[in-house]
RNA sequence: GGGCGGGUAGCUCAGUUGGUUAGAGCGUUGCGUUGACAUCGCAAAGGUCGUAGGUUCGAGUCCUAUCCCGCCCA
């Protein structure tokens, strides 16, 4: 026989995930059951599939991955173990302006030198190299967190075959005309110099000056009071507008004013826009830096003049005061403004800054040439994808906010002043005309068919937004634009899970760019969680400091117990806030399971062999039936649960059973039925493996590594005692599968009908459990000295004559000396009594009880009897005997008479005792 | 200005389609170490579910109004 091996005693996480990932990888189960590249493929099953939301490649892990990672994995092993074909598509994302930045920082520090000293080549091989070596960090991280996705498809944006998807995509929407260049009025990012997108530009209030200054009207005296929060945009004023109605400037309509300080001409126009309450209720028109005023300068045909460059410097427009950079400026014009006594006041005001969504600098709305997709007729099949319920988002409210997003939308800016990135394909010949195509050889045919010659072309020099090919990216890294058998098959995919705040980045354009390439929605279902808070409710900032690094978490407490405490605490779409005690408890959780586990294991040793007609003709003890019956009703529960998205509240209530149920009850319980030998012993070994497997499949999904290493033990030891516990697949009954990641998942099991009377039972064992070791406390009893008693119960007289020996153990007590009887007739002298609905128990403690004080504790419990039965009664006699459910009214029932019987006996009792 | 979410125990949060005594973890208090587990066990204290109305036999849950906090969009 070879050596028992021993279990340690607290669970090593440490030396178990590591181990335990490599050989799921090794072993092949991340890749999909049923997978088209192999033999025996079946086209007609449906798979499950998730994209990964690819991280940003040189990125590193923060808690927002790990909350996903153990989101989507979550679903993932559920569908698995349902015995779907899954496939988890891995990935990351080149991160545009993040990447280049750092590798930008990273030259400055280590080389001194620019990107623009490098020059474009040498930069992009640096930052390649540069994602050789970083890129790799956040998958291993993210295989840390137990990710089962398929590796051996892993996708990166930048990859050969997704920059043709990318460039495919581009040519398609050229061609369709939903692709344009022009000057338009952009938000600039002077710091990075470089276009964003509206999304990517936040708007913050912020403390500022609202400036009143003298606009003088040529040829006269008079002069309009203007506001502006922006002095330095008089110079690039074109207008004077007022409202048409204004009785106050009507006069000034159609006159000419002069620009302060350059004394440019411009007119004095009526726009209904303007605010008659705001400032002096007349405003300054400055189309080529806000876009409100761009329109207005659109609806008048005004002038755009430009007088901020690509720095934020005053450009010739603003004549001497060209070259001043913009807050100077500002400053200077004020100044000069004063000197000629142009000013009227200046005053605090609250003003909405816009401001880089990365770095914070403050953007510029500046008339610049760019490329832009000409997005309604992407947006309308998108919205109506939804709308009609083709794509459901959880949870559902988040309908309303896309809609409202996408009934408004604005064209997007797509191409950025980057160097990392997909080169945009257009091509521009000498003589200034353009040619969009999928290679350069492409763009060549064309030009050539064009212009009847060769010609030396220039590639465009802008990269795209890298939420383009983020777009793609469902359908990308299956292989589209290629028919290939990925697409056909995994295509669509399932559900796309992530957080709410990239739910018009990333998950709308996806939708929009899904429909348009492939005429189907992307995913069926979109979950969306929250963002990660600290225990205080605050976002994680590096400026507060309250960062928790994931590393250091999984470090302390294990994987299991952050992705337990990420799961179980959220709910679909609301922010997480994570504590550190959290984790500990949950570290402490997976203890407790292994633990159990080894209890479970060692019983199975212990177990004594028997026939299998000798198991049959044992009836199983209510503990048994009990811990049975909840089982029951948690995998109902649990199916509920995951059919709603509920994944959080179902972890919950698997960790309630294990713990409330199963660890603290039916284990304790168990112990005793073990102590009886036999076929008694054989069985509850048996019905320990049965429920505590069922726990560790359900927990799987939740805490996949400590429940695989423990369930590789559990069926080792059951396995190596086939006589004593069932090793035989049947009907509930485990099988044995090689691993616990591609075991069966436990189904619904349906009511039967039995379950009712055996739970109120066992409730009845329970309350009277808890009541002795109640008094027991109360009396400051040795928890070590076992109590003599009398268990006294008319109708529930069964069922401690078949618990005696467990409610003896539970409530310590000794059990030769406990006596189980219907009726006591006389009180035994010297006991305190204590009431449980139809149960009474007399314990040997009235020395230990003042009579009085015994007295008053019944006292206060029949006033508590009594004050139900008077609210039941009442309730019964109402209207609500006659319209609610009969079930509910039924429960009721039970319940007043239940509290009936405890008046009585109290009662009783306090009669016995005045005697 | 429009929209959305939240306000439940000291703290952080759960709470199917309304079902009648509202749960967990942590924290607090008391007791406890011979075999599953001190990363533990037993017991206890602690909540007028933001406020005011309404619908209903019945409201933490549905409706209306209102206050506070947060977010998104303009």
């Amino acid at each position: 026989m070879a050596a028992k091996k021993e279990l340690s005693k607290t669970y090593d996480f440490k030396a178990t995930e590591e181990r335990i990932y490599a050989w799921w990888e090794q072993q092949g189960y991340f890749q999909p059951s049923n997978d088209p590249a192999k033999e025996g493929f079946d086209a007609s099953i449906k798979p499950f599939v998730i994209s990964i939301p690819p991280p940003n490649v040189t990125g590193e892990l923060h808690l927002g991955h790990a909350l996903f990672v153990a989101m989507e994995d979550l679903m993932i092993r559920h569908q698995r173990m349902k015995g779907v074909p899954t496939l988890w598509v891995p990935g990351s994302d080149h991160a545009g302006i993040a990447t280049q930045l750092k590798v930008e920082e990273e030259l400055l520090r280590t080389e001194e030198v620019t990107r623009e000293e490098l020059g474009r080549d040498e930069f992009l091989k640096r930052t390649w190299a540069w994602k050789e070596k970083y890129g790799g960090l956040i998958t291993t991280q993210i295989r840390r967190l137990g990710a089962s996705c398929d590796w051996s498809r892993e996708r990166f944006t930048l990859d050969e075959g997704l920059s043709v998807a990318v460039r495919e995509a581009f040519v398609r929407l050229y061609d369709k005309g939903l692709i344009y260049r022009g000057p338009r009025l952009i938000n600039w990012s002077p710091g990075l110099r470089t276009a964003v997108s509206d999304l990517e530009v936040e708007h913050a209030e912020e403390d500022g000056l609202l400036y009143y200054f003298k606009y003088p009207i040529q040829g006269s005296e008079q002069f309009i009071p203007v506001a502006t929060t922006r002095p330095e945009t008089i110079l690039a004023d074109t207008a004077v507008a007022v409202h048409p109605e204004d009785e106050r400037y009507q006069k000034f309509i159609g006159a000419t004013a002069l620009v302060p300080m350059l004394n440019r001409e411009i007119p004095v126009i009526a726009d209904a826009y303007v605010d008659r309450e705001f400032g002096t209720g007349a405003l300054k028109i400055t189309p080529g830096h806000d876009p409100n005023d761009y329109e207005i300068g659109e609806r008048h045909g005004l002038p755009i003049l430009s007088v901020l460059n690509e720095e934020a410097k005053i450009t010739a427009v603003g004549g001497p005061y060209a070259g001043l950079d913009r807050f100077a400026a500002r400053e200077k014009i004020w100044a000069d403004l004063t000197e000629a006594k142009l000013i009227l006041k200046t005053e605090s005001y609250r003003q909405r800054v816009p401001r880089s969504q990365r770095g914070g600098e403050i953007i510029e709305p500046i008339i610049s040439t760019q490329w832009f997709v000409n997005i309604q007729p992407l947006a309308e099949p998108a919205l109506k994808a939804v709308e009609t319920g083709t794509i459901k988002i959880v949870p559902e409210h988040f309908n309303k906010v896309y809609r409202n997003w996408m009934e408004n939308i604005q064209d997007w800016c797509i191409s950025r002043q980057l160097w990392w990135g997909h080169r945009i394909p257009v091509w521009y010949a000498p003589d200034g005309s353009m040619f969009c195509a999928r290679t350069e050889e492409e763009a060549q045919a064309q030009a050539r068919e064009a212009l009847g010659e060769d010609v030396a072309l220039e590639q465009d020099p802008d990269v795209l937004d890298t939420w383009f090919s983020s777009g793609l990216w469902p359908f990308s890294t299956l292989g589209w634009p290629e028919e290939s058998a990925d697409l056909k098959y995994f295509y669509p995919t399932s559900t796309l899970e992530t957080g709410y705040d990239i739910l018009f980045f990333w998950v709308a354009r996806m939708i929009m760019m899904g429909i348009e390439f492939t005429g189907e929605a992307p995913f069926d279902t979109v979950y969306l969680h929250g963002i990660i808070r600290d225990e205080q409710g605050r976002k994680m900032s590096k400026t507060i400091g309250n960062v928790v690094d994931p590393l250091v978490l999984m470090d302390e407490f294990g994987t299991d117990a952050l992705r337990f405490t990420l799961l179980v605490g959220s709910t679909p779409g609301q922010d997480v806030s994570l504590s550190l005690d959290k984790v500990e408890a949950n570290r402490n959780f997976a203890n407790k399971l292994w633990n159990a586990g080894r209890f479970v294991i060692g019983m199975i040793e212990q177990a004594p062999a028997v026939s299998s007609a000798e198991a049959e003709d044992l009836q199983w003890t209510l503990a048994d039936s009990w811990i049975w019956a909840r089982l029951r009703a948690l995998t109902r529960d649990v199916e509920r649960l995951f059919a709603n998205h509920q994944y959080g509240e179902a972890g919950r209530q698997i960790y309630e059973y294990f713990r409330g149920d199963f660890a603290d009850w039916y284990i304790e319980i168990a112990k005793v039925q073990m102590g009886q030998g036999n076929v008694r012993a054989h069985k509850t070994a048996d019905l320990l493996v049965r429920v505590f497997d069922n726990c560790l499949r359900l927990l799987h999904p939740f805490t996949p590594f400590v429940t695989e290493e423990l369930w590789g033990h559990l069926k080792e030891a059951a396995l190596a005692h086939t006589g004593k516990v069932n090793t035989e697949k049947g009907s509930s009954w485990p099988d044995w599968p090689e691993a616990l990641i591609v075991a069966e998942w436990p189904e619904a099991m349906e009511e039967e009908g039995w379950e009712t009377e055996i739970l109120r039972d066992f409730d009845l064992f329970q309350e009277v459990v808890r009541s002795i070791r109640n008094l027991r406390a109360e009396k400051g009893v040795k928890p070590g000295s076992k109590l003599p008693g009398l268990v006294a119960s008319q109708q529930s007289h069964a069922i401690f004559e078949q618990e005696k020996a467990a409610l003896a153990a539970l409530a310590g007590m000794e059990a030769s000396k406990l006596e189980i009887a219907k009726t006591m007739g006389q009180r035994p002298e010297g006991h305190v009594a204590l009431v449980v609905g139809p149960v009474e128990i007399y314990l040997p403690l009235a020395e230990m009880v003042d009579p009085a004080e015994e007295r008053a504790r019944l006292e206060a419990e029949l006033k508590e009897a009594k004050g139900q039965i008077k609210r039941l009664s009442g309730l019964l006699q109402s209207d609500f005997a006659k319209k609610a459910p009969k079930a509910v009214v039924e429960k009721e029932r039970e319940r007043l008479k239940g509290f009936e019987e405890t008046a009585a006996r109290l009662e009783e009792q306090l009669g016995k005792l005045k005697t």
